[in-house]
DNA sequence: TCATTTAATGAACAATCGTTCAAAAGCAAA
DNA sequence: TTTGCTTTTGAACGATTGTTCATTAAATGA
């Protein structure tokens, strides 16, 4: 056998892609082999190479992928009020992260595989979006709505809380997205309240 | 050459559970093979079996080290009034953590490589310590102090924000310890306000 | 129908993995 | 100094790792 019937790289693609993020959040890259992911599509390791250079090119580009989506997700309505541009962004981060724990866990976790150059990568995304909240904290601090004292420790505790919900959030669990939502964002508005 | 002058296991085993520390902290348990602990360690690698059945047992070992050692640090004041008890544990948590960034970042990131029963002891320590803070939260709210919705949902907030700060802090940075832990303690106790 | 392109196989590569163990050598007590 | 214990070496084990590539067969377009 060489070609296997009805496959195509439209179809084999996305399934690399879509295997390897479940499988290294589940396992952790440096513990699953490209054979584990090989065998996750239903192929052979060797017909992974048509889809990566290398196995740690696969790790980045999930990485650079789920980076690119929240910062292009990431509401900007720089006109409103801060503290309705809070509330919005608190809602739009744990939805957003909600929907893909594995993606979000790959970007927290595997940062330390990353090879040096792709991790100065994926932490400048990862920068830009912590500067996206930011923003928000400072106006709100100019416009004395907001008492905080050093916004930058602010915005890294905000966000360690709401990506702290991933680790025990399953939808369908005790809790509605819609009320984890609402107490995290009643916790947040007093912890930065003037 | 068999065993090496000044060899001595009240000397050798320590420096295996250190570098297995810090190696695993850095590269990650999947990634760091005995050999290269060995290595670190000044010895061939069949010499790390005197003081470990095997890997897995040196991980678990090292994590359930640092939950024994955090429960038994932990302050207990039962007597205290709920706010002050909430102030002595932000900063408690605080300082403990600073003080061993390595076993921290081992025992939040390793625990998909322990075997399912590692897992489960380890995950038991760190519900007791979760308990710990959700008593606290309890008796405030109780006493009409605390205004929280749900105390579990709180104190899993307040314990992910707090060992978020492990990820950016570093001793002899631009902020003392003492500085941050002044600000994350006006953060908590603004959250949880009535 | 036939030629070309695309996609997968499966074997092979050298390297490395965790672990075992007989042999060797330093250490401590007699 | 001799004896027995402790500690380490160094080689070896089979298994697994990421990756390459010639080969083969399905898909595609003329």
């Amino acid at each position: 056998m060489a070609r296997t019937t009805g496959s195509h790289s439209d179809i084999t693609g996305p399934r690399v892609r879509e295997a390897a993020l479940r499988l290294f959040a589940k396992g952790g890259y440096a513990a699953v082999s490209m054979r584990a992911i090989a065998a996750d599509v239903g192929v052979q390791a060797g017909a992974l190479y048509n889809y990566t250079p290398d196995k740690q090119t696969l790790l980045f580009d999930l990485m650079q992928s789920h980076m690119m989506d929240l910062l292009d997700a990431v509401p900007d309505q720089a006109d409103a009020p801060p503290e309705e541009r809070l509330r919005t962004f608190v809602e739009f981060h744990l939805s957003f992260h909600a929907d893909r724990p594995d993606a979000v866990f790959i970007a927290y976790m595997e940062l330390r595989n990353l090879a040096p150059d792709n991790f100065a990568r994926i932490e400048a995304l990862r920068r830009d979006y912590e500067d996206r909240l930011e923003a928000i904290l400072r106006d709100g601090q100019k416009a004395g709505v907001f008492e905080v004292a050093d916004t930058k420790i602010v915005t890294l505790a905000i966000i360690a809380m709401l990506t702290g919900v991933n680790t025990w959030f399953r939808s369908g669990g005790r809790l509605s997205l819609d009320e984890v939502s609402r107490q995290y964002w009643d916790m947040v508005r007093k912890a930065v309240a003037a």
